[in-house]
DNA sequence: GCGCGTTTCTGCAACGTTGTAGTCTCAACC
DNA sequence: GGTTGAGACTACAACGTTGCAGAAACGCGC
């Protein structure tokens, strides 16, 4: 059986009342009585129950991560950001997976798990515009990516669209004109790829350089495998190309696999800049260049608005949304 | 305010105990006091309150996975896996990451946070036989890994020495006599490096090959950045030799990065296999040939040995080791 | 010495759920 | 016709915590 503050209280000779004011550092408390208090939590080794506190409080210290797959690189390094953060500030972190679109996106927003959790970091995948209604609840939440943006929520987002103009344009400038884009989602305007492609189709018009649509490989999910497949398929198809803008690392990689397989020198046939900075990229090879969105700045930035709403539940201050920091990283894939 | 018992029971016109009984499958309800009462669930959108209910049954329907690293490729997918595998059993996961050595190990398994969970998956890294007796509570725990071998605990573990040894021995099959290994704990016993240095020395023993120390390469952190300072290192020594077995898949591609940076042909020179299966391993330029220790079979094992510690508390079944499969996966970095 | 405010501490109720121990009804049995 | 037993349901008391209201003790000014 735990120990619950019953034991303690009759252990320090004092009401159960004055050790939970203890705990939860109410001040008038005479040092003398903290003393006793604080010595009969250790000899007892004393851990509050959690469940009850939450039940009785309403706070778990719990938030909880949805992500779509934690065995693409990206979410695996931002969720390990996430946990750090969390950490930092006290709070523990339940990882959901949601790999199966919108239907199971809903369910699990809305499933009795989310009740346990005091607010939600949640990556959005597959919900669009048209779902904002759904978020439309009093549970303190911050979107990270880019599907919802006019929603009722928070939001944290890398420059999607400045990022993939600023990859786009680094690989202009070595004089590549005939750059390829992985992993459009045909049709998609708000979502990663839509802002991606976005901002590579602003890059050419910037220099002046004519959009071709047979350069844009449509990729629906984003993992190495994909990426290689697409490749394979781009190649059999014979367009020209002498750069390429991979939406993500992922598929970068695989895709830079596939190159290699059909004899392609790269950069020297083709110049290849992803999107996320994965730790991956520093060791394939050639190595890969990229942009570095600042994880670590999403994390801390997603987790200190979330634990805001937290803690002023009933502030109706508008839904915030912040960009994020981004730097192009050149390595081999793109040397000069 | 959010739904309870008592708003289902008013609208169903029954007993919240019934509510209850009805959710909780009691089969002694009539047909259709069931309906009437599912009715209201569905009318109201009733969500069972998990902090009440952990309180009253001491059963919250999580479960922790405590894990190094998961910037680690291998804890990612194995994380990815242990997260489907409670799924599929109606469980959530925390996963908390312990980087911080045997201090802090301790201190998140004796931490509040551990109250608020079923039971805990511990893939263990700093504790060692020693520490065993800290473990030796009525929580329910599945060890993951290899560190204590006689501890109170299951303990679920790929076969470390068997799963080396086969892949030490591929390398000799080749042909290959200078194999070294990359991944040492000097010291170490008990640990995966400690058991794969076995089986990497049996293998050499089998096939009549002399054991050389200077082949042996330490690297105490099994990332991606170590293995590749630490065969910087090692060519820089100049020992001759035509294999490498990395200890985990990381440290080899981060290795294969350096060796070809160094221009030595892979497999051509030397001969590379790893260990874990990452899915990088599949598009690295050359592909990696690796041990693949079936992280779904460890992780469903691992829930399902846990779920019948949960549901069997009182149990004093003796604590049980299972191995899983491996298998070799032969690839170009190994190719005949 | 009295009133008033502050400090220090306590008792009680409540959070929403489930286990235990019932009550009541009705059919089956001798 | 009374006993038995199962079926269907309910009342009540917990689980361990914290918010609220209040009691006792104390200090201060007049």
């Amino acid at each position: 059986m735990a120990i619950t503050l019953h034991d303690v209280a009759r252990l320090a000779g004092v009401s159960i009342k004055t050790v939970s004011n203890v705990i939860n550092d109410y001040p008038h408390i005479r040092p003398a009585t903290r003393e006793k208090v604080e010595a009969a939590i250790d000899e007892l080794g004393y851990q509050p129950n959690l469940s009850a506190r939450s039940l009785r409080s309403g706070r778990s210290g719990v938030i909880s991560l949805l992500i779509p797959d934690l065995r693409n690189a990206y979410f695996a390094e931002l969720a390990d950001a996430v946990m750090r953060a969390a950490r930092a500030k006290g709070l523990s972190v339940i990882i959901e997976q949601m790999p199966g679109g919108k239907k199971e996106e809903l369910e699990i927003l809305r499933g009795p798990r989310m009740q346990l959790v005091d607010g939600i970091l949640y990556s959005v995948l597959a919900l669009g515009e048209e779902d904002a209604h759904h978020l439309d609840n009093s549970m303190p939440m911050v979107l990270l990516g880019d599907r919802i943006f006019h929603g009722p929520k928070d939001h944290v987002t890398m420059q999607n669209t400045e990022g993939s103009r600023a990859a786009t344009e680094h690989l202009l400038s070595l004089g590549r004109r005939r750059v390829a884009a992985l992993g459009a989602h045909p049709g998609e305007v708000v979502g990663s790829a839509g802002l991606r492609l976005d901002g590579y189709r602003q890059a050419l018009a910037e220099r002046g350089v004519e959009y071709d649509p047979a350069l844009v490989i449509p990729v629906m999910s984003w993992h190495r495998q994909d990426g290689a497949e697409a490749m394979r398929a781009f190649l059999a198809e014979g367009v020209a190309f002498d750069g390429l803008v991979g939406f993500n690392d992922s598929m970068a990689l695989g895709a830079m696999r596939v190159m290699q397989e059909a004899g392609l020198q790269i950069p020297g046939d083709v110049a290849v800049i992803g999107f996320d900075d994965i730790d991956e990229t520093r060791y394939s090879i050639p190595s890969l260049s990229t942009i570095d969105p600042s994880k670590d700045q999403i994390a801390e930035t997603a987790v200190d608005l979330l634990l805001e709403r937290i803690e002023n539940p009933d502030s109706d201050a508008p839904a915030r949304d912040l960009a994020t920091e981004f730097r192009v990283v050149q390595r081999e894939s793109s040397a000069n």
